[in-house]
DNA sequence: TCTTGATGTTAACACTGTTAATATTGAGGA
DNA sequence: TCCTCAATATTAACAGTGTTAACATCAAGA
């Protein structure tokens, strides 16, 4: 039962092993010498696959930002009409359950450290993309419904704020013990 | 122009030098030979004051927390009527204006990593005096202006998401720049 | 004056990210 | 089939980190 000295699939490994450990400690207790030992090979060896460790928080980052996307879209796609404010209050929803079923992944996907500043968003991370969607996504709905374009502008800065401040709220632990976060969702955000 | 053996006011200078520092380079720079350096100091210095890093971070964050809870009474104090609800927008005005001028201090403020669970919340920091203060004013308002107490519950969360998420969303440099947020403020708390 | 507690220093430890030099391997061209 | 080479791994070293133990300095009160 030895292994090869080459892994064959670290590079993937390392990501995927690294969300686990964030969804456990969270970032902070993260390094990358524990990382690569949990993988089963030597402290250098990620340095093949990724320039530096912002690298791999970087495609750790990413991977997670796909799993929130799948969960806002498949909310859109379960509502009867997805064309409906319905829509918009599921994906809401979506997004702040996606955060309360892993607290830890709230501050990792929204910590400062590893957003290139220098690059344009496009290239630097896909972080934006959860944002995009909803903004596309409430524009849509809010038009179909007659709203004026100078509403809609305020109205998706003001739902954004809502959401995402819920999701950072309830992220942190402490505070979620003394509450029925779920119960009350719905009133809170059509509200 | 040589300084004494004993610094004289160590304590109360490595908190606002550390503060200096996370100010400008974030929370991530800090590290506590530079500041101890800083201050003209040895390495191990700090550790006569606190017990460790963390300690020493609690105390910064207690330290701004301070200077916004200051922030947010004089909001308060300066509206021609204290309890009428534009007392409650001035608030959540000052809070998410706070975070806009020292970016840095959100996710220093409300990064976990510092935040004693197993003590009770009074006693591990003052993280949520804002919080408090907050709530116990809009409770107040909405009481005299006869708001049902189902509501009022419901209320202080929804108000608190939006300005606690303005502000995440604000403290993102990256965010901040396409938006003329200050003008708009106004409007997306009103509503 | 002398002692003592508060507060400082130095040296060492284990751990971190990172790099340079080197080793191992698998796949494709001779 | 063999050989080469690019991809990928390893080891050893470096500087920087938090932390501690052993020791030094000093101010103030008995």
């Amino acid at each position: 039962m030895k292994k090869s000295y080459h892994h064959g699939n670290l590079k993937q490994e390392l990501i995927e092993a690294g969300i686990k450990m964030v969804q456990q400690d969270g970032i902070e207790k993260l390094s990358l010498r524990k990382l690569a030992s949990y993988c089963g090979v030597s402290e250098a060896a990620p340095y093949n696959h990724f320039a530096n460790k912002e690298e791999l928080l970087s495609a750790m980052q990413d991977y997670v930002t796909e799993q929130l996307m799948d969960c806002l879209m498949k909310a859109v796609e379960h509502t009867d009409e997805p064309d409906s404010p319905a829509a918009i209050l599921n994906m809401g929803k979506a997004y702040v359950l996606f955060f309360m079923e892993y607290p830890e992944y709230y501050s990792f996907l929204f910590m400062q450290q590893c957003i290139h500043i220098d690059l344009s968003i496009e290239e630097s991370t896909k972080s934006f993309l959860p944002f995009q969607y909803y903004k596309d996504k409430v524009c849509q709905v809010y038009r179909k419904e007659g709203v004026s374009e100078e509403r809609i502008k305020y109205g998706i800065i003001a739902m954004w704020a809502k959401v995402h401040g819920m999701a950072a709220i309830t992220s942190m632990k402490h505070i979620v013990k003394d509450f029925e976060w779920e119960d009350v969702l719905d009133k809170i955000l059509v509200e």
